[in-house]
This record gives structure tokens, sequence and C-alpha cells, in this order.
RNA sequence: GCCCAAGUGGCGGAAUAGGUAGACGCACAGGACUUAAAAUCCUGCGGGUGUUAAAACCCGUGCCGGUUCAAGUCCGGCCUUGGGCACCA
């Protein structure tokens, strides 16, 4: 018999007997394992598909085993855009392309043995499923969770059709490359943004791994900070900014608000009217991609009109930017160049003064300081690419140049001075002044403690025409041009250190220090200067303390055709009114034209039969929505409804939720670990605050998957002529070899390239399992001495296949098969115990290799049991260290006690000799592990 | 730019709590069996010094430093690659 039919009968064998059947309320201990249920596409399953689901596969296999009650459900994500696309390309309905993908997969899931149980199968598209998403979304009206708004969607001219952001990447439509434009469109909406601290704290009650984790944080997108109140001046207006960083309030130059603000309009001088018109329509022009495009320049308009500094009464200018979002925090900022990086780039630009309202801290304060201001001054030579030192050798090392300032001379006036006094040279031109910085010393010369305020200066040198030096008496030091590696090993000083620090990226200070121009605020470090303002705000009235999201509220609205309808009625009397419960689902029409509109609707609005009903309240003639629901809706709650696929009453019962708890286990791709898991967590997060399931969090572990790489380690893909199709290599190899394969190749969660002769040492790997069966003897107990090798082989699968590592439960199993091989004889239990520990991973040819033995089918037995006192050898060998390094071996029994570990370590030749003349400090015992001898 | 992950032989990768680095597999080389091929089996396989052969020794987990009896593993600083986010105030 081949493979190929052996394949054929086990899986027939499982089908007939419902070998992998969930039973709901079992006794059994419930353990729900969910893979990613696949988009069919029409390209069939990739590998990629095949290493996630063997390995989900295994893991279901072995806990059924261990005698648990395994849900492991298989279904279809079938709404969206490419079988829509595909349907408009062949003019056939993309249920009919959908239905024969389904087909397609179905077909090579079971070809590859997976232990779904297929009772549960449903698709997202089937009327009797998309019924409940239909429910829930009214679910989600019903309690003021879904609105419209009107919302910037991307706009393809050419093909009058909204584009996601997805196919409107680099800001042109993806299919006919016309520049994509912002069309505000009215949009069904979900607050999603009121469960952003929700969606936070629960993460709590759940073991995503730490990456993913991170990923929903990071997607929320949490802040803190404050709200500010700005009067306009000379207008009975105010207009509200978010900043974190409310104590640099002293240091807000000017504020900027975003274009489509609606003050704009309101404040905008006469004089600057037309200007402001102009960039508001540029802006308009330009999608999210553009505006947010890498090192964009910043660019802006002054509105003429000037905002009141709640804290000086400072008159500040205001101006629009896209620099700043209408969609996050109040779409207006306070800026403050001193202190960030983008206000800083603007202010430049716009020649808005800059003024410093923290400064750090350097050196260590002392009591009885004397006060000064001084400068460090760095000059560049940029012909050769170095930067002027003072070298003080033993009297303070190496410095750039330094001075106390004179009365009545500002500080570059003081830099410039310094530089001709003490190297001599003249001529130099100005790059950056840097921040100021609060630094404290000791100096030894005057046996003085200072704390000055530096000022940092980058110049640089224009012409080596030089001076002579005119120095004091004890000034003892060299003047050398250094390049910038040395500099950074070589300058030790704080000072000086961080001033060429400034010098290195001049900007924003963003850090930490003390406040300084700023009145009740100087002194203060910035968690305490927060907190102050937050009090001066809040008792003045002008601000309070404020927390922000990234995360928005969810679009909902999708123009296209092949999504689920939205179950709403729009009414001219009655406004929008949610279809009756009893109507639904609210079936997709059979229609032959799926392009959508001119006017950016979907294909839906043409159906004027379907679009004309009833108003449900008062009975005139309405309108249904025709723009269908998002790709994400069908697959935030899919893991609920295979709890109760069958259900006709609700969307799943209570009962059987309760009884499955949670998905325990949920493995899927990286890509999806921050949108779609934050989505299906919302969407059950409002499912159970309207009581409609038993927990808040409905996954508890999710763990995700590296892809299946082309041989060439590219992505695979059809145009790269990489792509590898499991149907050929089933029918060559054979399912289980390449189970083993892709459970083999590498590290779960790391991507891996494929290896057609890796491939093949797997299947010689299959091979010699069967061989064995010819050493196999009539005896019903492991072989005395295999003992320990298979307990500890027990374990070692066991625990690999419960924490992802795969690719060594496959090499322990090769390692044990190498052992049988290298034997005369095994016993029928060794090789039974073989086949068993294989079986999750390779189950056709284990369940033929077992059954030709006699056994009972490896799928209705138990999983062994291993003994941890017979895991641990009799004998091993443990290396012996001298000083660290290996000197040798020794052979220790499990009986040795730690003084004859150490004897047999001291008397070994090699390590002798090491020893020899040297005296033993100390002799290091790890038991089972190694021996260090320490010698002095 | 920010965040995250990774960097180990010719290759995929292993080393579960700091304890003999390179398990297991691939590729390669040599040999056995065979008329031959395939299959299978045996041997070798990080670099170097050394030796008739051994033994033994030195170097070696991206780079530089540190902690430790002991570092692929921990700490600090860099470099490179991959991924995510990206003007989020």
């Amino acid at each position: 018999m081949n493979f190929n039919e052996i394949e054929k009968k086990w899986q027939n064998y499982w089908d007939e007997h419902k070998s992998f059947k969930a039973v709901d309320g079992s006794e059994k201990k419930p353990y729900y394992i969910l893979v990613e249920f696949p988009y069919p596409s029409g390209s069939g399953l990739h590998v990629g598909h095949v290493r996630s689901y063997t390995a989900q596969d295994a893991l279901a296999r072995m806990r059924r085993m261990q005698g648990e009650n395994v849900l492991f459900p298989m279904g279809w994500d079938a709404f969206g855009a490419p079988a829509e696309g595909y349907a408009i390309k062949n003019h056939i309905h993309p249920k009919e392309a959908v239905k024969e993908n389904i087909k397609t997969f179905k077909r090579q899931m079971k070809t590859l043995g997976f232990s779904f149980d297929w009772d549960r199968e449903f698709s997202t598209t089937d009327p009797k499923y998309y019924k409940w998403t239909q429910w829930q979304f009214l679910e989600f009206y019903k309690h003021n969770m879904a609105y419209k708004a009107t919302v910037p969607v991307n706009w393809c001219p050419n093909c009058k059709t909204v584009l996601s952001n997805e196919d409107a990447a680099g800001g042109v439509c993806e299919r006919c490359g016309t520049e994509v434009v912002q069309k505000n469109k009215s949009q069904w909406m979900l607050r999603m943004s009121d469960y952003a601290e929700d969606l936070l704290t629960g993460l709590d009650d759940t073991h995503f791994a730490p990456k993913v984790k991170l990923g929903q944080i990071n997607w929320i997108g949490k802040s803190i900070g404050a709200e500010i109140v700005f009067k306009v001046d000379g207008y009975n207006e105010t207009f509200t900014v978010f900043t974190t960083r409310c104590d640099t309030l002293f240091g807000a130059t000017y504020c900027v608000l975003a274009p489509e603000h609606e003050l704009v309009d309101i404040i905008t001088t006469d004089e600057h009217k037309e200007e402001v018109k102009k960039y508001k329509e540029a802006c308009l022009h330009k999608n999210e991609m553009e505006r947010t495009e890498l090192n964009k320049e910043k660019t802006g308009v002054f509105t003429g009109a000037y905002a009141i500094n709640p804290v000086n009464n400072e008159r500040i200018p205001i101006y629009i930017s896209d620099y700043v979002l209408s969609s996050y925090g109040t779409g207006a900022i306070m800026a403050v160049p001193a202190h960030d990086e983008r206000d800083y780039e603007f202010a430049k630009k716009f020649n808005i003064p800059i003024i410093q309202v923290l400064e750090e801290v350097t050196g260590t304060p002392h009591e009885n300081e004397t006060k000064k201001n001084s400068i460090v001054a760095i000059l560049y030579d940029e012909a050769n690419d170095k930067y002027l030192t003072i070298n003080w050798h033993n009297l303070g090392g190496r410095l750039f140049i330094g001075g106390t300032i004179k009365e009545g001379e500002t500080a570059l006036e003081c830099a410039k001075r310094e530089i001709l006094e003490e190297t001599g040279y003249k001529d130099i031109e100005l790059m950056h002044e840097l921040p100021k910085i609060n630094h404290h010393y000791y100096a030894y010369n005057k046996d003085k403690y200072f704390n000055i305020e530096s000022t940092g200066f980058l110049f640089k040198l224009v012409s080596e025409s030089q001076e002579s030096q005119n120095l004091d008496e004890d000034e003892t030091f060299t003047v050398e041009w250094l390049d910038k590696k040395v500099i950074a090993e070589e300058i030790v000083d704080g000072l000086h250190k961080k001033t060429f620090e400034y010098a290195m990226k001049p900007g924003a200070m963003e850090g930490d220090g003390i406040h300084i121009n700023s009145d009740f605020l100087n002194g203060l470090n910035k968690e305490d200067a927060i907190n102050k303002m937050l009090e001066y705000l809040e008792k003045n009235n002008c601000g309070k303390k404020k927390v922000n999201y990234k995360m928005r509220d969810w679009i909902f609205s999708r123009q296209r055709f092949w999504g689920e309808p939205i179950p709403m009625i729009y009414c001219e009397s009655c406004g929008w009114v949610p279809m009756d419960e009893a109507d639904l689902p609210l079936l997709l029409p059979d229609v032959a034209e799926y392009v959508p509109t001119d006017n950016g609707e979907s294909p839906l609005a043409k159906i004027t039969e379907w679009v004309n009903t009833t108003c449900p309240k008062c009975g005139r003639p309405a309108k249904r929505e025709t723009d269908t629901m998002p790709n994400w809706a069908g697959s935030s709650w899919y893991f609920l409804r295979f709890m109760d696929p069958h259900n006709d009453q609700e969307f799943a019962s209570m009962e059987n939720m309760k009884y499955w708890n949670k998905v325990n286990w949920y493995n899927g791709g990286m890509e999806h670990t921050a949108r779609h898991l934050l989505y299906a967590r919302f969407w059950v997060q409002f499912l159970y605050n309207i009581g409609l399931v038993p927990n808040k969090e409905m996954i508890d572990t999710r763990v995700s998957h590296g892809m299946v790489l082309g041989s060439d380690n590219g992505k695979m893909s059809k145009s790269k002529g990489n792509v590898i199709n499991p149907d050929d290599i089933v029918r060559v190899y054979g399912a289980d070899t390449l189970r083993v394969y892709e459970m083999f190749m590498g590290d779960y969660e790391q991507d891996s390239p494929w290896s057609t002769d890796s491939l093949r040492g797997c299947k010689r790997f299959i091979d010699k399992v069967i061989r064995l069966k010819d050493k196999v003897v009539a005896k019903d107990e492991y072989s005395s001495d295999l003992e320990v090798i298979i307990n500890k082989s027990i374990k070692k699968v066991e625990y690999d296949l419960s924490h992802l590592g795969y690719n060594t439960a496959v090499s322990t199993l090769m390692i044990l098969a190498n052992k049988y091989d290298e034997k005369e004889n095994i016993t029928k239990k060794d090789y039974q115990v073989l086949l068993t520990l294989l079986n999750p991973i390779a189950p056709h040819i284990t369940e033929e290799l077992n059954e030709s033995l006699g056994f009972t089918p490896i799928c209705e037995s138990p999983w062994p049991v291993f003994d941890d006192e017979k895991t641990i050898d009799n004998e091993i060998t443990i290396g012996i260290q001298v000083n660290g390094k290996l000197r040798g071996e020794i052979k220790i029994t499990k009986d040795d006690s730690e003084e004859e570990i150490k004897n047999k370590a001291l008397a070994n030749e090699n390590v002798k000799k090491h020893i020899e003349g040297k005296e033993i400090v100390k002799v290091i015992v790890i038991k089972g592990k190694i021996v260090n001898i320490v010698l002095k």
C-alpha cells in the first residue's frame, strides 16, 4: 500500500468515526484550540497554512489523547475585496467563487489529515451566520455604540471608487495609478474609543505573548496629559489644546490649529484670508499618506490672530498647519519649539522665537556654590571633519573651549572672544546655538564650588587664518583637532560631553532637567512641574488633566457589495431606523453587476427593488443602507459561534459559552495581532457588558507563527516563481512527510525558508520509522536499556508540543528512532510509544503501523505517561573546568555525592596537569552539570 | 524618527533556571553493498597550532566593554537585518 492510500484510508476512518468531535457539555475537561480561519482565496492553501494548522493539529491530537474534550474548529472568512474583485472581472457572483474556493481549501485540508471537527464548519458569508453579525450590529446601535459620522475616505476620481488604505498605498490608486483624493462620506462608526481603557486593562486577564500585548498597547496609544484653554485675542473665542507637557507652557511661543479646525475661518484676519483658504484647499488634496509622509518639510500659514497664553498673558501667534491632526486630541496644539522636535522645525522655518524653559543638569550640586554664566564653544573644521579640543593634560583633561561671560557681554560674544584668545582662530561662523545646561563643578585652582548656566555654541571654521594666542599664565594647554570618535571617548567632563551631544544633534531638548524662565515652576523637574502646573490650571479654570488615546472609533462602513449588509433603514421622517430583528438576515441580493457606482456608493445602491423598502417605524417608503460591513466584522466573533454553530435562536447559547469558557489557545499571524485581535476583544467586551457572553475576555492565550518563505528567502509569490503548492508535495512525498517537515523546518515563531532537500530528510526519517517495524519482537514492556530515553522523550515531546517547540519535538523523535535503530531488536511497546508520540505530527502512517501490530487506533488510545524517576540516566558524563576552561570529562552516577564527584574530577589526568603546583581556591560542583576548579 | 524582535558552522537550526556551544536535520567529502543506479549502512565535517596517528593547546555564538568560579544566555554602549507604528502634541 502506498502512502496516498494509507492517508486516504485513515482520513475516511476519522470521518466515519467522528474521531475528532467536540462534545458540548462533556464531563471531560474542555480545551478550545483555535487557529485563524482562512480567507479562501483562489490560489488554494498555502504551505504557510499547513505549518500553523499542523502545529495546532498536533496539540489538539495530543490533548485529546490526554483525555481532554478538544474543540478544534475550522471555518471560512469569505467576505471581502478579493472575491469581489474576482467577481467583477469574471462577471460571476462572488458567492459562486467563494463556494469553489472553499471546496478546494476543504479538500486540501482533508488530504493533510487535520483533525478539525467539521460538524462545526461555517462561512461568514452564510446567511445563518451573518444574520447574527447583523443582529449584533443592531445591539451596538441600540446601545448607542453605532452612529453615523462624516469622515474622509480615500477616493479614486478615475475609478470613482472608495479605496481602503491598503489599496491607496503611496497615495495612488492601486488599480489605475491615479492620485487618490480625500472625500468626505457619511459612514457608520462604532464607539470603540469608549473601550480604550477597558481594552488596555483587559490585557491583564489574558495570557497573550508579551509582544502581542505590546502591539495592543501601542495601538491603543494611551497618553496622559492636560487640556489647556487659550483665549483668542480680540475675539470672544477660546480653543483648547492637548499636551503631555503642560510644564513647558511658559515656553509656548505660538499655537497651531489643524487646517480643518472650526475656529480657523472665524479668527483669520482679512489680510490672511486668501492664504489660509489656499492652504486649506491644498490640504484637501493630500491624503493621510502624504500628510504624514516621511521627512516632509513643515508647512503652514499664519492666521493673523493671536492667542493669550493663560499663564503669562503673552500674545502668541496662531498658525494653521497639517502637522497638527484634527483627529487626535483637540486638533490644536500649543507649540514649544525649545522642547519639541516638530515645533522646533516649524519655528526655525517661520522664524518664531524659541524659549528654553527646561535645562539639563550635569555635575554634582554642592552647598555654597558660586553662580555664574559661561559658554562652551565647539569649533568644527568641515574640510577635515575634525573638532577643536583643548588638552589641559593632567590639569583637567580634554575639553572644548570654555569661558565665563563678562559683564556687558552676550554669550555669543563671549564664545567668539574665547576662541580668539585661546586658539587664535577668527574666521568662524555660527552654526547652532545649543540649549543651556545647568552645571555643577568644583574648581581646584580656586578651591570653590560653582553652579553655572552654560550656553553651548557650534561654530564652523571658515578659514584657517589665525592670530597668535592670548593666554594667561596659568593657561598651559595644547590645541588639538580630533575626530568625532576620539572625542566621544576622551571628553569625559559632564558639561562638555553633553554640549557635544547637543552639537551632534541640534534641535529641541526633549529630556528632563530643571525649569527656567518659568516663574513658579523654576527649579522644579519635569514631573513636579507638571503636577504644579495642573494645579495652577485647575485653580484658574483654564485647563485640566486629560487622558488621550490614539485609537479612534471604528469606521464600520464599506462601499462594497461583498460584505454583510448593514441592517439600517433611512426614513425621511424618522431618520435612521434599525430593522426589525425578526426580519434578519437581511440577505445580499443576487445581481449581475458588482462595480461600485459613480458616486462611490456600494453596488447595492443600484438595486432599487432592494433599496426601496418601508420604514419599520412609520410604514412610509424608505431606503436601506447600501454600505456593507468591513471584513473585520465577521471575524470579530466567529470563535463564539464555533462554541454553538447551529443555534438558530441566538448567536451562541450562554450555556455552551460557559462550558467552553474561553478560547484557550489562539494561533494566528503576527499581522493580525494588532487590529483583528483588538476588534475581536472590543466586540466581546461590548457583548459582555450587555450580558451576552460569560467573560470580558474570551481569548486566553494568543500565539503567532512565522511565515514559510520561498527557498530564495523571499515571500512566496507567483511573480517570483517560488511558490510551493502543498498538493504537489502531498502527491510526491505524502502528507505525513510534509507535516513533519513543516514542524521541523525551524523555530515556529520565526520565518523559515522552504527547502525540498530538508523535506527529503524528513521523508527518510519516516522511512526509518517504517523500517524499525522489522526489529519489533513480541514483548509488552519497554526494553530495559531504552526505558530512560523513552521516558525522557515522552516528557520532552509533551512539553514541546504545548510550548511551540515543534522542531525540537521532531528532533527528539529522530533521536529516539536512531537509538532504536542501533539495536538488534525492540519491543512492541517500544515501537508503540514511538508511533504514539509521532502520531500528532504524522497521524496517518503511525496509525497504519500501529494497526499492523494489532493495537487499537492511536486516536482512541491514551497518551503515554512518563515516570519522572525514570527520566534520569544512571550514569552521565560531565565536563570539568579549571578556571572556567574545559579540561576533561568524567563519568558520574546519579548516586555520587558531591565529594565523590569532586574526587573524580581531581583525579582526572589532564586536570591534574593543569592544577599541578597551583593552589585550589575552591571547587564548584553543579550536580549533573559541571565541575569547575578555581585556582589561584 | 519611535517601538519590538533577531544576529550561532556551507545551510535550517539546538542549547527549557548562567554550567561540556554547534543537538537534530540538510548539503558536502570519503568508504561499504551493487554489474550499475537508487535505497541503505559506516566515517568525517567551525577555524587554527600540533602529531605517523593520537593526545594536548589556542581562537570562536554581529562588534566593544562589564558582572561572574563560569556568559550564546545577564548588564552598558554600538553595528546590521527583519517587522510594526509613523508629525498622536
